[in-house]
DNA sequence: CGGCTTTTGGACTTGCAGGTCCATTTTTGG
DNA sequence: CCAAAAATGGACCTGCAAGTCCAAAAGCCG
């Protein structure tokens, strides 16, 4: 049942993918239509709807699966190795590059805000996402920790969760005001507070 | 040109954004047909073209004018009377409270990540938005420098950008993921941080 | 080679939602 | 009370984009 592609099989349907979702960044997802997607990856309708059975929604999943993953992905190898105070700034610095870089054309600003209407599938991949972003950050407050470059106290978990926050709407205010000053401060302020009582070993 | 509008015709004309702001806060904005709109509100079609001649478009864009409006309102009086801590604290639960209680009904989550794409006036709308809520953040950090509750070399400006991409990403992040956890860490540990090297006067 | 499955192309159908239009009723102002 | 203006109702038009269908081409495997 799911073995059925062959190699070219495969092949088109991962152009049909990366085309929609280039073709999403540009011009937002209510405005791509499939004919969009089919002119820009050189597929036809009857192509899209043998590798995509349920329509655009199943391909908007596998678009958003897509680009989730690269958003992570983007941010390595600095988000993984957050063990000293120049690989977090690293770190910052790569996000607010990547960011401004990419200014309006965020992968799923759409999706975000309407994870939960999009139905459960859009929802697990969203919360997937943030699962893993706000882990891999904890994981590196911890190791500061160990090292004695972060209070022992600070609950890493929590810290996480704030600094993701921060992070989330700064690219929110990015996107919807044009600034990147949010962004900035958010990572600044909240780096700086974990510093803040450290050296305690 | 712009008077034009009877009292009978200025409650309809409300009685429309009313029901289409409920509408889509329900429903959200692309399940949100301008039918529903007519149902809801008891309106027909002649009248939804009459009074938004612009049609959905200039529909949609008057209801995020009302519904930014009542986002800030719905934060007063403690937005406008960040004085003292205690007061500080009641305007962090009121949003709690707020959001928690609206869950996924948030009334411009569709609005928020897609401003840039719907053209310049809603762009205004959420500029406007984000500036007045700054703002009024930015001033109760200077009232509380003025009252030595706050250390003087904090850029209040720029604390108040951190806090309120806090606030973005801790709702957007309760829109997807269904819990409030994030903005709780980042209402309560960025104000935590402004209270740190208080009391110098 | 020869039958099978997968892949591909594209014409056609269909439903629907936005927008147009005009006839009718109600309100306004003198 | 009457004309002009505004408000209302709803039938109708239209374009578009998702989805269906099938027939033809290309690949796979004995």
């Amino acid at each position: 049942m799911t073995r059925a592609l062959t190699r070219k099989g495969e092949a088109t349907r991962a152009r049909i993918v990366a085309g929609a979702a280039a073709e999403i960044r540009e011009r937002g997802v209510d405005e791509t239509r499939l004919e969009d997607v089919m002119a820009r990856t050189g597929t036809s309708k009857g192509q899209l709807f043998h590798y995509f059975p349920g329509g655009k929604e199943e391909l908007l999943l596998a678009v958003a699966q897509h680009e989730a993953d690269q958003v992570l992905s983007d941010q390595e190898p600095m988000l993984s190795n957050l063990t000293s105070w120049p690989a977090w700034l690293a770190w910052r610095d790569r996000l607010i590059e990547r960011y401004l870089a990419q200014g309006v054309t965020c992968p799923l600003n759409s999706l975000l805000g309407q994870a939960s209407r999009r139905g459960p599938g859009a929802q697990a991949v969203v919360t997937g996402l943030m699962r893993r972003w706000q882990n891999a950050i904890a994981e590196g407050i911890r190791h500061m920790q160990s090292t004695g470059d972060i209070a022992p106290e600070v609950d890493a978990d929590r810290a996480a969760a704030a600094l993701l926050a921060g992070i989330q709407g700064g690219v929110l205010l990015l996107l919807s005001t044009g600034q990147i000053d949010h962004l900035e401060a958010a990572l600044d302020l909240t780096i700086d507070s974990l510093r803040v009582g450290a050296r305690t070993a």
